[in-house]
DNA sequence: TTAAACGTACGAAGATCTTCGTTGACAATA
DNA sequence: TATTGTCAACGAAGATCTTCGTACGTTTAA
C-alpha cells in the first residue's frame, strides 16, 4: 500500500497504539508493547504487525536507522479525534452534534468536566461574537 | 445464537437499520430497504440478512404472524447512543467526556446547537443543585 | 390454473481486523 | 566461538462484517 493521500481511520487496536505514540512522541515496538500489555495481554508480534500495517496505511512513520525501528505518529491527535467524533455524529445522531453531547454527559460526569465544557462554550461564543 | 442477556453493540450497517426502526417504530424488510436505498444502493437480501442476524443478536424482535415479517427495535435509542458514545470516550479520549465534547464542536456547529447544549448544561446543573 | 411477483432461508464469498507462530538476521555474552 | 536473546519480516489462521446469488414457498393476477 503506497500510502494514501489521506490516511484511513484507525481501527480500535490501531487507536490504542496511536494513543501511546501521541503521549510519548515516539516509541519502539517494544516500548508500545510494554505499555499496552498492562491493559491487555497482547503478544509482541501482534503489536509489531499492527505497527507495520499502520506504516503502510500512513498512520505512522518509521525511522529504520536503528536496529529497533522508531515509530512516530503521522496523524494528529486532534484531527483524528475530530474525525472519529464526526463519524459517530453522522452514523448515530443524524448529524446532530448537540444530541451526541447530551448522550456524552451521564450522571457520573464530574462537576469539573461540566465546568470545563461550559468554559469551552463561553470561549466559542466569544470568538463568534468577535466576527 | 440464543439471544444474549445483553445485546451486543450494533455494527455500522446494523445501526443504519436501527435508526429506521427507531423512527418508524416498526417496519418490514422491504420498508427498511426502500428507505436505505435512497442513501446507498444496497440489495434487498443484504438488508434481509442483516435483520435476520440482528434478530439472532437480540437487537430487534420479529413478528412472524404475517407473511411479511414485522420488525421492531429491541434496544432503546438512548441506551444504544449512550453506549456508543461511552465506548468512544474510552477508546479515543481516555475517559474524558469533556474532551470529546470539545472535539464534537466544530466551527460549523450552528448557533442553535450551541444554545441547545448550553440549555442542557443548565438543566443538569439545576438537577444537581437540587440534591 | 399457470405465470409472475414477493418473501424468507441458506450458503458462501470477499474484505477487513486481530492474533500469533515461525523464520532468519543481528547483537551481546559467556 | 558457541549460545542466548532481541528484533523485524512473513504467512496464515480465525473472527467478524458485509454483500449477494440461489432456492424454495406463497400470494396475486392473467
Amino acid at each position: 500500500m503506497p500510502q494514501a493521500l489521506e490516511p484511513p481511520r484507525p481501527t480500535d487496536a490501531e487507536l490504542a497504539i496511536l494513543r501511546v505514540l501521541w503521549r510519548r512522541g515516539e516509541a519502539t515496538v517494544r516500548e508500545v508493547h510494554d505499555e499496552l500489555r498492562r491493559g491487555r495481554k497482547t503478544g509482541y508480534t501482534t503489536v509489531l504487525k499492527l505497527m507495520q500495517i499502520m506504516t503502510d496505511k500512513g498512520l505512522v512513520t518509521r525511522d529504520e536507522s536503528q536496529r529497533s525501528h522508531v515509530y512516530r505518529p503521522a496523524v494528529g491527535e486532534v484531527e483524528t479525534q475530530s474525525r472519529l467524533v464526526s463519524d459517530l455524529v453522522d452514523k448515530a445522531f443524524g448529524g446532530s452534534a448537540s444530541r451526541l453531547v447530551m448522550r456524552a454527559l451521564s450522571p457520573e460526569t464530574s462537576q469539573e468536566e461540566l465546568a470545563e465544557i461550559r468554559g469551552f462554550l463561553d470561549e466559542v461564543a466569544r470568538k463568534r461574537r468577535r466576527r
